[in-house]
DNA sequence: ATGTTTTGTTTACTGTCGGCACAAAGTGAG
DNA sequence: CTCACTTTGTGCCGACAGTAAACAAAACAT
């Protein structure tokens, strides 16, 4: 089920073989999900020609199969989708570009949105996923320091998502009400590029992005996102980076939350940052267009560099065997690869360790197929229980 | 199998609650286990009188059933020993006090006296384990910085220690020449810790302990040792707790190795460390001894501080449900837990994981326990395929 | 002594998966 | 075009594991 889900079967034949059971078996499963209305099978096409034998059929996803609800909050808005499966955005509503302070309202409002798109499509729901940037507790679901978008702290996302989830009248095959799975906005970028991005194979996956302010982190090991015993994980946002740089609102000081996100960018540029666009954008505009100006490439070589000595920090406490950046730090890091590697290389303490990829993210709105992992998670578990009888 | 190891499984009743089978199958496991050799069932006693119906019979270990070779190497010598199931130490081989500094000869000696208690006991050998104070770099199996017992970096431990187990003719039950697994000796303290000592029931347990000279760290996740991709995860002696702090050899400055670690307390506390006795030894001494001098305690406040700092970072980055400190840190924590628990919980982000328990560990020899685990990992896995028919 | 409760064992059944034989669908040689 | 060859897909049978249910055993309560 995952490997149909990530791509990594796309005919019986190779299910059989990545399963290490029989055909009979692997043969049972994929009839299994066909009559799910999971995939669907072509007996026609599969370019590879010149191959000896009888041709695979391919297992492909079935055009009008089930999908997930995924939305989205964030400091210059929400947005709604529908993702199929394997990743598939199946359909997108135009993103509102404003967030009331009130996280019932937004999150009653990105519902509505998702609902519509589900009424459209027709398509049965296999659940619901939120990201919000803020670190998320477990298992309580609350979002403990939604900062950039103005909600106070400890907002009961899951449980206003899935109420307002009940609301909108959203069930699952079964018939029953969906549960509205919320989850961080970088850790579930990092699981959407793990299964379908960049991250693709990694056994211990970290990921560093910013948002529009600070810097998060995730790590998804053997295939499933770390996330700590609360929910609570990977907040590096403060590794000390710069021994004397600015003191933090944590106590300490040079963390890499006030060093290497936008807003430090600009401000190590000597620019101002105006209140029209998000900082983010103002960060990755003047990276990309300015580069040539000397006091942009310097400060983009001081975020490169503070930037390697928290990933340095945290390849020798966790020794991933890849790390994928987005936000600002993915724009950093095309800036100028080799900077950043051998600032990493030289940090980390053994060689091996600091010779691990570091790779750009790959794929767009990262977090919202994140999202909608969370909700296919349960399907990829038991896919019989979750749809039951079609 | 683990139930049984980790003593969560008494009796069969406890054991089919456990496993969540039914009493035929727990029945069934038993009398596998114990045609193996491994447990022994006692009709007679079970202490809980008072209790309604039918008593449980007793699953015990059996009294003469098969022990894994533990070796330890540290700065101040180096032991063997053999250990049964459930971490029982059954023999112990009177330790070395030199080290030489050729690693092959240490692990021959080691190897000889383990081969020796076995032939003594007459027990079945399931497998090696050696614990080793350097990090060992998966799956080669070789030291990487092995400073404290003067080796040469890169030292291959799993090589030597196998060949010289195959020249002593040390044998597993089906036959074959035994393993000899090594590993990082924090690394091993914290899975023994996990599976018999303070850090039993824990899903996500961080270890932090010192040495002779530096800070080790280890993770134990869902009951499996975190070692990363390479077996080099958990490299906490770099973490940045004293930004004005000395710089260190790995090119920051104020890492946590030369700020927390015996040399650093006896320095703080104005002594000059003698050559006769260990570094931790002294710092031991002292801090028992004349924790009433206002330079000691001024030194323990210093270095608990300092230490709160690096455990506040690394419980942001994983969110552990415990925490169990070893060698001066533990003597640290057991001179005002007061003090390190509320730096922690001021320094980590989140009320919550700020508030996780902080332990001193429990098991005497817990590197050696932990050892002798990686050898039991096999029987643990697969009990028919590592003891074969009897 | 008898009933109750919990534990342990035996027996029959069920469901999953591997092994195997066979059919199907292509390529390549003659 | 025919025939061998290779690989994929499917149906059938048997091994095996684990459940369910009935029964036996060993304590306590009355």
């Amino acid at each position: 089920m995952e490997l149909v889900h990530t791509g990594r079967a796309p005919t019986r034949a190779v299910l059989t073989a990545e399963l290490g059971v029989t055909r009979a078996t692997a043969g049972a499963v994929a009839a299994e999900l066909e009559a799910l209305g999971l995939i669907q099978v072509d007996s026609r096409p599969l370019g590879s020609a010149g191959a000896q034998g009888r041709p695979s059929h391919r297992l492909g996803i079935a055009p009008r199969g089930p999908v997930a609800l995924a939305a989205q909050v964030h400091a210059d808005g929400f947005r709604a989708a529908l993702v199929g499966l394997g990743g598939q955005l199946v359909a997108t509503a135009p993103g509102c570009m404003t967030v009331p302070a009130d996280p019932a309202h937004v999150i009653d409002a990105v519902v509505e949105a998702g609902a519509e798109l589900l009424r459209e499509s027709g398509r049965r729901c296999v659940g619901a996923g939120l990201a919000v940037p803020s670190a998320v507790a477990e298992p309580e679901g609350t979002a403990l320091n939604p900062l950039h978008v103005a909600w106070p702290a400890g907002a009961p996302v899951h449980e206003l998502f899935t109420r307002g989830l009940a609301a909108a009248g959203v069930t699952n095959p079964v018939g029953e009400p969906v549960e509205g799975l919320a989850g961080n906005d970088v850790n579930l970028a990092a699981l959407a590029e793990h299964r379908h991005g960049a991250g693709r194979g990694s056994a211990h996956l970290l990921c560093v992005a910013t948002g529009h302010r600070g810097v998060g982190g995730a790590l998804v090991l053997d295939g499933r996102l770390h996330t700590g015993s609360a929910g609570l994980a990977l907040e590096v946002g403060h590794l000390t980076v710069n021994p004397e740089g600015r003191p933090c609102h944590c106590g300490s000081r040079g963390c890499l939350d006030i060093e290497a996100d936008p807003l430090a960018f600009l401000t190590a540029a000597g620019r101002d940052p105006g209140p029209e666009v998000s900082l983010l954008q103002q960060a990755r505009e003047l990276l990309r267009d300015e580069y040539a100006d000397p006091s942009v490439r310097a400060a983009s070589d001081l975020l490169i560099d503070r930037l390697g000595l928290g990933l340095a920090g945290l390849v020798n406490i966790l020794n991933p065997d890849r790390i994928i950046l987005g936000g600002l730090h993915r724009e950093l890091l095309e800036a100028d690869p080799e900077r950043l590697r051998s600032v990493v290389a030289e940090r980390s303490l053994w060689g091996r360790s600091g010779g691990v990829p570091i790779l750009p993210c790959t794929l767009d709105h990262n977090s919202l197929v994140g999202a909608a992992e969370l909700a296919w998670q349960r399907v990829l578990d038991d896919p019989l229980a979750a749809l039951g009888a079609v």
